[in-house]
DNA sequence: GTCTATAGTACGATAGAC
DNA sequence: GTCTATCGTACTATAGAC
C-alpha cells in the first residue's frame, strides 16, 4: 500500500510538477499524461475527467494537510515558529502540492479551493490558540502566507525571487517570537 | 491624453478583468475583446499578439509601481505603513494591476514576471531603508506579500477568505509600528 | 481603426482494440 | 489497466473588406 507507486499518485506528481513549474494553463491531459508516462487514455482511465483529476488534487491536499497539522499542533516550538518554519519552500511533498492547489484555487472553482480554505483556516486557529492576541495571530499567518506567495511567486523547484533568495529564517522566527509573546 | 478612454486602456481593463474573476485560463482573445466590446480583430490591431497584450500589462503595472513608489517614499506615516496599508485589497487601478499581474508573473515568464519582480525590490528597499533591520524589514515585507496574497486567493472583486474577510488594520498597522522601531 | 472569415493547431473527451 | 484513433470545440493568428 505505501510501497506501491501507482500510476494514479504518479499522474498527481506530474499534475503538480505541471503547474508548480509552468502554470495552470500547462497542465493540459495530454501533458500531465505524458509526464506521468501514461497515455491519455490511461490518464481517463483513473480519472474520468479534468475535473476527477483536479478533485484528486484536493483530495491530496487534504491529506497532507490533515498530517501536518498534527505536527503542528505538538510541534515543540509551538505553532507558530513551526507555520513560518514549515512556509519556507523546501520542495517537500507539501510543499509541492500547496503551491500546485494555489495555483488552482481561484480557477477550478470548487474542491481544490474549498480544500485550500479549509486548511489555511485550521491553521489559523490554531496560531490563535497559541498566541491569543488577533492581531498578533494575523501578522504570524500573513508572515506565512507571504512565504508562500514568494515561493508562488517564484515558480520553480528553486525559487529565487527579490526576497525569496535572500531568506534570513533564523532572524524572521526571532520576529515572530517576539510576536508570540507580546513584545510586539 | 487623460480622458480620453482608449480602445487600448478598454483592452487592458478587460483582461484584468478576467485574469481577477476567471484566472489566467479564461484571458483568452476571444474573451477580452468581447469584454472590451471590441472584436478580435480590433484588439489585434493594437496588441498584434497575446505576448504583445501581456506587454501592455507589464507597462501599465511599471507606470503604476513607479507613480505609488512616490507616494510610499513621501507617506506620512513612513513606507512601511504606506505599504501594509495599501496591500489591503481595495480595488483600486493598482490593486487590479497587481493582482492580474500575479496570475500572469509565473506562467508568461519572460516580461512581466519582469516588471512585478522591479517592482517588489524597489518596495524592500524602501523599507529597509527605514527600519534598518533586516529580519524587521522582512518580516513588513512579508505581512505585506501576505496581504496580497489572500487579495490573489480571494478571486473576485470582494475577497472574503478566512483572513482577509475579517481584517483588523488598525491591529495590524500596531504590531508594524512596532516591528518598524525596533521594539519587536 | 475596426470588422468578418478562416486557416491551423491544441484541447477535453469518447470509442473500442488489446 | 493501458493503448490508438478520432470527434467536436476553442484557441491564436492571418487575410482582406470596409
Amino acid at each position: 500500500m505505501v510501497l506501491v507507486m501507482s500510476a494514479r499518485e504518479d499522474l498527481l506528481d506530474a499534475l503538480e510538477g505541471l503547474l508548480i513549474d509552468d502554470g495552470e494553463r500547462a497542465a493540459t491531459l495530454d501533458a500531465v499524461a505524458a509526464r506521468a508516462g501514461v497515455s491519455k487514455g490511461g490518464l481517463l482511465y483513473h480519472f474520468p475527467s479534468k475535473a476527477a483529476l483536479f478533485d484528486g488534487l484536493a483530495g491530496r491536499l487534504r491529506d497532507l494537510a490533515a498530517a501536518d497539522l498534527e505536527l503542528m499542533a505538538t510541534a515543540p516550538d509551538g505553532p507558530s515558529a513551526y507555520y513560518v518554519r514549515s512556509s519556507v519552500w523546501e520542495d517537500t511533498a507539501f510543499d509541492r502540492t500547496l503551491v500546485a492547489a494555489s495555483r488552482l484555487s481561484w480557477t477550478e472553482d470548487a474542491p481544490v479551493r474549498r480544500a485550500f480554505a479549509d486548511v489555511r483556516a485550521s491553521w489559523l486557529a490554531l496560531i490563535l490558540e497559541e498566541v491569543g492576541d488577533p492581531a498578533a495571530a494575523e501578522a504570524i499567518m500573513l508572515i506565512g502566507d507571504g512565504l508562500y506567495y514568494n515561493a508562488v511567486l517564484g515558480g520553480s523547484s528553486a525559487p529565487d525571487g527579490t526576497v525569496a533568495g535572500s531568506r534570513d529564517l533564523d532572524g524572521l522566527l526571532a520576529v515572530v517570537a517576539r510576536l508570540r509573546e507580546g513584545r510586539a
